[in-house]
This record gives structure tokens, C-alpha cells and sequence, in this order.
RNA sequence: GGGCGCUUAGCUCAGUUGGCUAGAGCAUCUGCUUUACACGCAGAGGGUCAAAGGUUCGAGUCCUUUAGCGCCCA
């Protein structure tokens, strides 16, 4: 620290100089080869072309905090980095900034080599940014050891998964209805599809006489070959197995019986299109309908479709069939209808259900993975997620792993002919063509805890320990990470998985780029400091719940480090002197034990903020209002500088740059041991208890003061009326506090009218003010106030059943404090009969 | 429809296995260039703990029901 030490602290002079200092000096660096003990923590992959959002702060902080407090634990510490290639999005905004640019209507106009080295070129522009970001915020990454889901390795590992699981059995191809995305143009897993309430109409049509069906998608009746109703509906019975004309098309179809048909709805009759609705489809199934697709995969109408409707939008098409049906006089009415519509989580249109030929796969080790959590071998925090968990795992359906997109890892599968090939090279021999398909990002992250790391790493930090991440991608990541850990490891990926809350605006709306509601960190960390972010946050992350983000919240971590800063300036301006424990160091020290439990206790169980707020009463509260303030008084600079020196190592792994900058200890702050309580003669909770009823006679003085307006400026005189011994030990203390001459005297008896307040072991008068009427309607206030709670206290002493059945300690308690206030009611009623 | 969570001061939230007068930060009000800090200091006002019922000597805390909000799954 320098001699001269500006007066606020400005965190853009220190963090960016510490995070180059520590990033040449290797701390994040893991050895593998290291004799202790390891912990371990991979990084929830950001996509290679994000950049960092509020979600990520919290995220990454929380893992930061683990990282860094496990490496002053003494543990070799591997947090380990990178980044998701992020199939769909990436690849969607590439295609459309190459189409803004002018270079492409469609990525066909490329073709896939061509339009690949475009994706390429994007992410070695942008793909760094998010990992400066995350530098620019501290998190202590092992740089040496970033990995990116498309590496050369990794693809390697991902494409051997799936060999290995197709030679097992687990993955398969088939024909089937996927959730199908048109802007995409490209299947997506169940995961994938983000149910959402939509307001929408429920349409009548009359298909024959006695037929009327109720639709919310018109359009799809040009692709109906049936209508369905209900084998007991006697409304219906005598129809069933007649033909009739399916109106627009003027095409046979039948009416089935089924009975899966709900008689409820509607009229009770369903229209049936096998292609483009989930139990249609297996209604079709059931009774070998024909598949008729009408809707193509880029949500246009197919030539089956009629001419009238071929090439049209499938929403225009809605429009076009109802006004038809209007015409023709088949349009019953029309009702609105609130129902559930699947939007593409990426692109955000609407689902089409679509018949077509894609790869699953069964999920390995699903009772293993199941019984890991259910049993606590992987905790979850907060427990609660275990039920969400489980329930998924006990419905679980095959996974659809393919997609129709060009960024990503293909598909190691050869077709010639009816013959198909899968292995990991192409095979030798002529004509054979590669499945044109990519794998789901997601197959590739499931891989993440391990396949990121070589084989002396995963032998030092495999299984990895704790696991950061959000609990809307508790299915999409987690549990399909833990199958592949039993399924390639033959162990847990990783003991405990914290999940976050979600971060949400000041009015509670997710924070999103449409919105616009999203605050740039970065911006934050420019005018806050990173420490002053990240502190600020941790102040309002409580386990498990949303938080409402508010850039006011950043104002106090700022605050803090400033706060901090000027602790550091105090003690800097000491000159040594005194070396005895006086009744301060012990109170100060005593506390120190106490916020180190504490602390050490709330980290431990993953409760971020609870440990956030001790530090912050603790340093602020403890150290800055009582100890600095005691301080002035008479400093014993080895107590000021021990304790500091504890709150810097408690405090290193929420705001790393302004510990580093300040700690005096040799060497780094980062691998500074992480506090432990020291027995200290003197220090105890007595004491400390003492202290505080010392600390609110303080109170009671400042508070005369107040009420009485007397400037902080004017000198003024109390008399403590107290058999306490502290208070005689502690007069040059009280006087500076209270800026007053302070007699301590238990035999004190005012003359006159004396302002004064009754505390549980003292009375403080003011001597000299004077108004009698103020006064004793002051007095009149506190008495009451005693009265009111001796009222309580007598009551519950009164009870028998509280004597009998309540705890001793309880009781005992009861008993000490009815004694204290009736001595302080007396005490009162005393002053004020003096009063008139 | 099933599951989970939330409801405490104007705002955002703490509140351990039930037990001192329910706390903090922000905001508000009063007074302060007190020689670490106005990103500060001292003090004050402000709450029927969503509602009802129950268990208990005692409920913000445990149980039941209801209402409102949010999320997940069908």
C-alpha cells in the first residue's frame, strides 16, 4: 500500500492490473500432480457467441466463491472453462446476419462447406467475448485448460458416444412425429418446446348432415382422413364405418370409432389428420389411415394441400380455409378458446407436429441416475429440485437427438442403400453418403464433466465436486450429465448441484433482449467495480429464489468496498502504541471468532447470501462503527491489523481485486489460509455481552442528544447511574462516543429537572438541558413501554402451564427479565415523580 | 388437471430445532464539513407477519383450508 491512499476507492486502478498479475503468475492454473486435495467445478458452457448476461454474473460469482474459497482451504483447485457451439442459435444468427448483409437468401445459397467456414469465421470473431467478460468479473478459471464442445477432441468423444450407444442398442432411427420447428427447419427434443398459454378460436364446421367438428386449426382439415368419435357415443353409433366428403378436398374419408376420442369435447366428433397432430397420429396407427403431410417443413402448404392452398403460409392458409368454409356455408360458428400452443424455445414460432425420419435415443442408467439423487449421493441445493428431478426420470421418454442443421457434429452414420454404417470414419469403400443430420448440442454437454478433461486431469479432479447451474436446465443438462457419467465413468459426474435463482427486472419480468429490461454487466462493472457487483448481488441472492435485480443493488456492494477501503486508510494512519487486550480488543476479537463460524458455517451450506450479510454487519457494524470508533480513543494497531487482515481473507472470495490490493500478508491473498477461530483469553460472549450493554448506554446518550436537538458539536455532561464495573473502566471511551464529561456514579441522585433513559443496567442522565414538560412525556413514553411489556412478561409467569411445560432455560429467562424491568419501572416512576 | 414455490415496513428481503419489544438495506424525516469514509456519521418514524381455523403454556415459524402471484409438468 502506498503512503498516500486516495480518499474513494476506484476499482478500475486495481482490478484489471491484479487479474493480468494473477493470470502470470498461473494461480488459476490446476496441477494434476499436486498432493492436495482436490476440488473440482466445471463451468456451465456458455454459448460460444453470447455475451454475458446478469444470469451469468450470478452464476459465475457463486462458482467463483467455491473456487477461490476451496483454494485458501488448501485444496488443488481446477475450475475448468468453455464454451457451447450452441447448434440452433448460432447457426440462426449467422444465417440471418449473412442474409441482413445481403450475401444469402438462404443458407442453401451457400451450401453447407461453404456456409460452415461462415459459422467458423463468426465464432473465432466473436466467440472470445464472453470469455474476456468473464475475466473482466474475476472467476478464476484454469485458462490453460478452455475446451469448446467443437474441438477436435471433444467432437471426437461426442461421435464415440454415439458409436457406442448405437452399437449397444440405445440410439435408433425411425419414423415418427417430432416436435418440428419451420423457421428452424429442424426437429427439436420435447425439451425444446416451450408450452405457452394462447388465446385462439375453436372453429365449427360442418363436415356432413350430422357431422359438425370443433378445430383450433382449420388448416389442417385439408389433411384429414378421417373423423373420429367415440365408440359408446350413442349420438353417433349408427354413423360409424360410413364415408363422407371431406369438404374443400372432396375426397372420401371414414368415420372411425375410438376411443380415445373425448365425447366432451366439442360435438364429440374429431376431425383425424394423421400427419400433423400427436394423437392423430397414433389414431392412425390404430386403424391404418394413410399419412397425408399437407403442412411442408418450412410451414408452407404442400400440393396436397389443393391449389387453392399449396405454397401459402400455414397461418395464411388458416385464413384462407375459414373464409372458404364461411362461403361455402360450413362454417358454424366460432368461439374463443384459451388453449396450450408449443413455441420454439429459439426461434419462437410455433411447433408444427411432423412426421419424419429422425435418431432417438433410449437414456442409459436411468434407475442408477434416479436412485443417485433420490438417495443423496448427488445433493441438490435446494433440496426441493430432488421432486422436479425425479419426476422426469420416472416419465422419461427417448430423447429425439437429431437435427436438421449444418453447425455441429454430424451424424457418424453412412447409408448405401438399404445398408447403414456407423463408426467414426467414413467407411472405405465407394458409395456411401453421411447422414446429413447434426447432433443436439445438448448430446455433446452431457459429455462436459468429463470429456473436458485429459486423462491426468479426470485422474486428479473426476468426478468433479460441485456443479453451478440453473434449475431451467435441470433436464436439458444435469440429469442427462449424470446418465453419461454412470454410462462412461461408472461414476457420479459430480456431488453437489447448486441451482440458482433466475434474475428478474425490478418488477419481477425475466430479464430478456427484447425486452430490453437486461442491464449490460459490463456497464455495471465500469461504474460499480466487479467487487462492488458481485457483493451486491450476493446480497440478494437467497438459496433457491428469483431475484428481482435492481442497479441500486450494486450501489451497496460499491458502497462497501469504499467502506472497506477507508477501514484500510484508518489503520494505515495508526502509530503503534498500546499492546494490552483492552474491553474493545476483546469485543472486536470476540466477534472476529464469531463472523469466522459464521461465515465458514453459511459457506458450507451453500447459503451465498447469509454469508454476504454477516460480513457486511460484521465489517461495517462491528469494525467500522464500534472498533474504528473505540479506536480513536487508544489503537492497539496489532488487533486493528489482525482483524483486518481476517475480514480480507473472509472477504477474498466475494470481492477478489480489493482484498488483493490491500492485503499486507506475504505473497498472494489467494492462497492466504482460510480464517480459523483462535482461543483468546477475554474474548467471550460475556464480555461481548457487557460491550453491548455498554454500546446502549451509548445509545441512550446520542439518542438524549438528539431528542433534545443539542448539535453533535456542543460539549455536553452525563451522569450513569450504574453498579456495572465496565462503565467505570470505560469513561475516556463513553466521552469520546457521547462527546461528553462522563460521571459514572450508583449512587446518583439528580437535582431538578434531568433528561434521562432507563437501559436494562444503567440510567443516563443529561445534566444541564432543561424542559420539564418535554421531559415528562419522554418519561411518561418509556414507561409505558415497560409497563406493555411487563404486562406480557408477568402474564406468561402467571401460567402455570408455561412454569410446568415450558424449557427451564425458558422460564429462567422469563424471571431474570421480569426483575429487570421491574427495577426499570421503578426507576422510572421515581424520575418522574421528581418531575412534578 | 398434477407438482413446486412465494405472500413479513413505501420497496427488496432476513427471520435457524416454535421462546427477549419481529430485523436489515434502500426510500422518507431531523441534525451534522466529528481530523478513515457525504459511496459518510448520529437519531427518528414506519409492520393485525395474505385471510380463516387448528395444534401448543406459547405460532411470523408447525398443520388444514381459502385467496392472490410465479414457475414446472400434462
Amino acid at each position: 500500500m502506498s503512503a498516500e491512499i486516495s480518499k474513494a476507492y476506484d476499482p478500475k486502478l486495481v482490478e484489471d492490473k491484479w487479474y493480468a498479475a494473477w493470470l502470470k503468475a498461473g494461480h488459476f492454473t490446476a496441477n494434476p500432480t499436486s498432493a492436495k486435495p482436490p476440488y473440482s467445478i466445471v463451468i456451465p458452457p456458455p454459448n460460444v457467441t453470447g455475451v454475458l448476461t446478469m444470469g451469468h454474473v450470478l452464476n459465475n460469482t457463486l462458482q467463483d466463491i467455491l473456487a477461490r474459497r476451496k483454494r485458501m482451504q488448501g485444496y488443488e483447485v481446477l475450475w475448468l472453462p468453455g464454451t457451447d457451439h450452441a447448434g440452433i442459435a448460432t447457426q440462426t444468427v449467422v444465417e440471418k446476419t449473412l442474409r441482413k448483409q445481403g450475401v444469402i437468401k438462404h443458407r442453401d445459397d451457400l451450401g453447407r462447406e461453404k456456409f460452415l467456414e461462415k459459422v467458423w469465421e463468426w465464432k473465432d470473431k466473436h466467440g472470445g467475448i464472453i470469455i474476456q467478460q468473464l475475466k473482466k468479473l474475476g472467476c478464476s478459471c484454469d485458462w490453460s485448460r478452455e475446451r469448446f464442445t467443437m474441438d477436435e477432441a471433444y467432437s471426437r468423444a461426442v461421435l464415440q458416444t454415439f458409436v457406442d450407444l448405437y452399437n449397444k442398442g440405445y440410439i435408433y432411427r425411425g419414423q415418427r412425429m417430432v416436435n418440428w420447428d419451420p423457421a428452424g427447419r429442424t426437429a427439436l427434443s420435447d425439451e425444446e418446446v416451450i408450452m405457452t398459454e394462447t388465446q385462439g378460436h375453436l372453429w365449427h364446421i360442418r363436415y356432413a348432415d350430422e357431422i359438425i367438428v370443433a378445430t383450433t386449426r382449420p388448416e389442417t382439415m385439408l389433411g384429414d382422413e378421417a373423423v373420429a368419435v367415440h365408440p359408446d357415443d350413442p349420438r353417433y353409433r349408427h354413423l360409424i364405418g360410413r364415408k363422407l366428403t371431406l369438404p374443400l378436398q372432396n375426397r372420401q374419408i371414414p368415420v372411425i370409432a375410438d376411443a380415445a376420442v373425448d365425447p366432451k369435447f366439442g360435438t364429440g366428433c374429431v376431425k383425424v389428420t394423421p400427419a400433423h397432430d400427436v394423437a392423430d397420429y397414433e389414431m392412425a396407427l390404430r386403424h391404418n389411415l394413410p399419412f397425408n403431410v399437407v403442412i411442408g417443413p418450412d410451414g408452407l402448404m404442400t400440393e396436397a394441400a389443393g391449389e387453392d392452398f399449396e405454397g401459402l403460409d400455414r397461418l395464411e392458409c388458416r385464413e384462407a380455409v375459414v373464409e372458404q368454409l364461411k362461403e361455402a356455408g360450413l362454417l358454424v360458428k366460432v368461439e374463443d378458446y384459451t388453449h396450450n400452443v408449443g413455441y420454439s424455445e429459439r426461434t419462437n414460432v410455433p411447433i408444427e407436429p411432423y412426421l419424419s425420419e429422425q435418431w432417438f435415443l433410449k437414456y442409459p442408467q436411468v434407475p442408477r441416475s434416479t436412485a443417485a439423487v433420490e438417495t443423496d449421493a448427488i445433493k441438490f441445493y435446494p433440496e426441493r429440485w430432488q421432486k422436479t428431478y425425479t419426476h422426469w426420470m420416472k416419465n422419461i421418454r427417448d430423447w429425439c437427438i437429431s437435427r436438421q442443421l449444418w453447425w455441429g457434429h454430424r451424424i457418424p452414420v453412412w447409408y448405401r442403400g438399404a445398408e447403414i454404417y456407423c463408426g467414426l470414419e467414413a467407411p472405405q469403400d465407394a458409395g456411401w453418403t453421411q447422414d446429413s443430420d447434426v447432433l443436439d448440442t445438448w448430446f455433446s454437454s452431457w459429455l462436459w464433466p468429463f470429456a473436458t478433461m485429459d486423462d491426468s486431469t479426470q485422474k486428479k479432479f473426476y468426478p468433479t465436486t460441485d456443479l453451478v447451474t440453473g434449475p431451467d436446465i435441470i433436464f436439458f443438462w444435469v440429469a442427462r450429465m449424470i446418465m453419461a457419467g454412470y454410462e462412461y465413468t461408472d461414476t457420479k459426474p459430480f456431488s453437489n448441484v447448486y441451482f440458482t435463482g433466475i434474475i428478474r427486472d425490478a418488477q419481477g419480468r425475466k430479464m430478456s433482449k427484447s425486452l430490453g429490461n437486461s442491464p449490460d454487466p459490463l456497464d455495471l462493472i465500469a461504474k460499480y467495480g466487479a467487487d462492488g457487483l458481485r457483493f451486491g448481488l450476493m446480497l440478494i441472492a437467497p438459496q433457491g429464489q428469483d431475484i428481482l435485480f435492481d442497479e441500486k443493488r450494486c450501489e451497496v456492494g460499491r458502497n462497501f468496498m469504499n467502506k472497506l477501503w477507508n477501514a484500510a486508510r484508518f489503520i494505515q494512519m495508526q502509530q503503534p502504541g498500546r499492546t494490552d487486550h483492552n474491553a474493545h480488543d476483546l469485543k472486536i476479537l470476540f466477534e472476529m471468532n464469531d463472523a469466522i463460524t459464521k461465515v465458514t458455517a453459511a459457506l458450507d451450506a451453500y447459503k451465498f447470501s447469509e454469508a454476504t450479510k454477516e460480513l457486511y454487519d460484521f465489517v461495517w457494524g462491528d469494525f467500522c462503527d464500534w472498533y474504528i470508533e473505540a479506536s480513536k480513543v487508544s489503537p492497539n494497531v496489532t488487533v486493528l491489523n489482525e482483524v483486518f487482515n481476517v475480514i480480507l481473507r473472509l472477504l477474498h472470495p466475494f470481492a477478489p481485486f480489493i482484498t488483493e490490493e490491500l492485503w499486507r500478508g506475504t505473497g498472494t491473498i489467494q492462497f492466504a489460509p482460510w480464517p480459523t477461530v483462535r482461543e483468546i483469553p477475554g474474548a467471550t460472549a460475556a464480555h461481548a455481552g457487557k460491550m453491548d450493554e455498554l454500546y446502549a448506554v451509548i445509545g441512550a446518550g446520542r439518542q438524549l442528544r438528539n431528542d433534545y436537538n443539542l448539535e453533535p458539536k456542543k460539549r455536553l455532561t452525563f451522569v450513569i447511574k450504574t453498579g456495572e464495573e465496565i462503565f467505570l473502566k470505560e469513561v475516556a471511551s463513553l466521552e469520546k462516543f457521547l462527546n461528553a464529561d462522563i460521571t459514572v456514579n450508583a449512587a446518583y441522585t439528580p437535582t431538578g429537572v434531568t433528561p434521562s433513559l432507563v437501559t436494562k443496567t444503567a440510567t443516563v442522565f443529561m445534566v444541564g438541558a432543561v424542559d420539564a414538560a418535554q421531559e415528562r412525556q419522554r418519561l411518561t413514553k418509556q414507561l409505558a413501554d415497560i409497563e406493555k411489556q411487563l404486562t406480557g412478561t408477568e402474564a406468561k409467569l402467571a401460567n402455570e402451564n408455561f412454569v410446568a411445560k415450558a424449557a427451564p432455560v425458558a422460564v429462567q429467562r422469563e424471571r431474570e427479565k421480569l426483575a429487570m424491568l421491574r427495577e426499570q419501572k421503578d426507576k422510572l416512576q421515581a424520575l418522574l415523580v421528581k418531575l412534578v
